[in-house]
DNA sequence: AAGTAATCCTGATCGC
DNA sequence: TGCGATCAGGATTACT
């Protein structure tokens, strides 16, 4: 599933295409997908068609893209939320569309010509919207979109406060791999980085966090960035810029989960079987040899 | 404040 | 071959 370097890839894809391009025609295939939107599709057709894009800025897994204002700071954006199965995928104008495209936005630009823009999305977790644009509060001339506004600046953000993150942790009464999840504490971590970064760094996920050394928060936070870099490499490569895979359970990132989905198989740095259990819904995996409770 | 559960969803897979 | 059950869970909301 898209966390934050999935859906860094696809902003980096996104932004040579869309960056000053012009709206011409928007088609909604499935209403469900503008289910967060506030208003009907026709509200989010006819708002969105006619607009020029700006280039697109994330935090976390959300991502979304300014609607050049007729003057001022941006006052509108496009906002896109890739949820459990959400793709983005750049097509030529007449191209076939993907069974489960949801969404389909046309648009011109000023020197690559037409081009499509396919919000594909197998279980509609994922959400496309436009919504306002407010004044980010802490930093001045920052904009962000009201969805976001409760969310935490992710660990690959410049303004990102290593030490905030860590007394937030001491202050909680939780498990760590519980606040790594929320997206208030730290954002763009989901289940499969949230497994690789503790095994990364050696920490059960079931430490509760109060109980976390400042020395082993640094640790793992370190190993959050490493896994995020490692994976933002991987996809690096394997990026086309006609096509923007970002279906994490068959992507490419994949390659490289050290605890991930290898319930059984052997860690790679005991030898011993990862271990897999239920948490929250979902799975963690674990090695219960180098990942000791303390 | 923390934790649980329900809600939103469909395609792939598996047992029978 | 087909059919029902199971699983994959991110974010939000409503409760306890």
């Amino acid at each position: 599933m898209p966390e934050l370097p999935e859906v860094e890839v696809v902003r980096l894809g996104l932004a040579p295409a869309v960056t000053g391009a012009t709206v011409t025609n928007v088609e909604v295939f499935d209403e469900r997908s503008l289910r967060r939107h506030d208003g009907p599709a026709e509200d989010f057709t006819h708002r969105l068609d006619g607009a020029t894009l700006r280039s697109p800025s994330r935090r976390g897994k959300f991502l979304w893209i300014p609607l050049e204002p007729d003057a001022g700071p941006a006052r509108e954006a496009l906002s896109l939320h890739l949820g459990m199965s959400g793709q983005v995928l750049l097509r030529e104008p007449d191209a076939p569309r993907d069974r489960l495209t949801r969404v389909v936005i046309a648009l011109r630009h000023p020197e690559h010509g037409p081009l499509r823009v396919d919000f594909v999305d197998q279980r509609i977790f994922g959400s496309v919207m436009l919504e306002h644009l407010d004044a980010a509060g802490d930093v001045p001339d920052e904009r962000i979109p009201a969805s976001v506004a409760h969310i935490a600046r992710d660990p690959l953000d410049p303004r990102f406060d290593d030490e905030r993150f860590f007394d937030a942790l001491a202050r909680k009464k939780t498990v760590i791999k519980r606040a790594l999840l929320d997206q208030t504490l730290l954002s763009g971590v989901g289940n499969i980085y949230a497994d690789e970064a503790l095994w990364m760094s050696k920490v059960h996920p079931e430490q509760p966090t109060a109980t976390l050394s400042r020395r082993r928060a640094r640790e793992l936070l370190a190993a959050i960035r490493d896994v995020f870099g490692q994976a933002l490499a991987e996809g690096g490569t394997s990026f086309d810029a006609q096509y923007l895979n970002v279906n994490g359970e068959s992507g490419y990132f994949s390659r490289s989960l050290k605890a991930y989905g290898r319930e059984g198989e052997p860690c790679l740095r005991c030898g011993r079987p990862i271990r897999r259990v239920s948490f929250m819904n979902r799975s963690s995996h674990f090695c219960p040899h180098c990942q000791r409770l303390r």
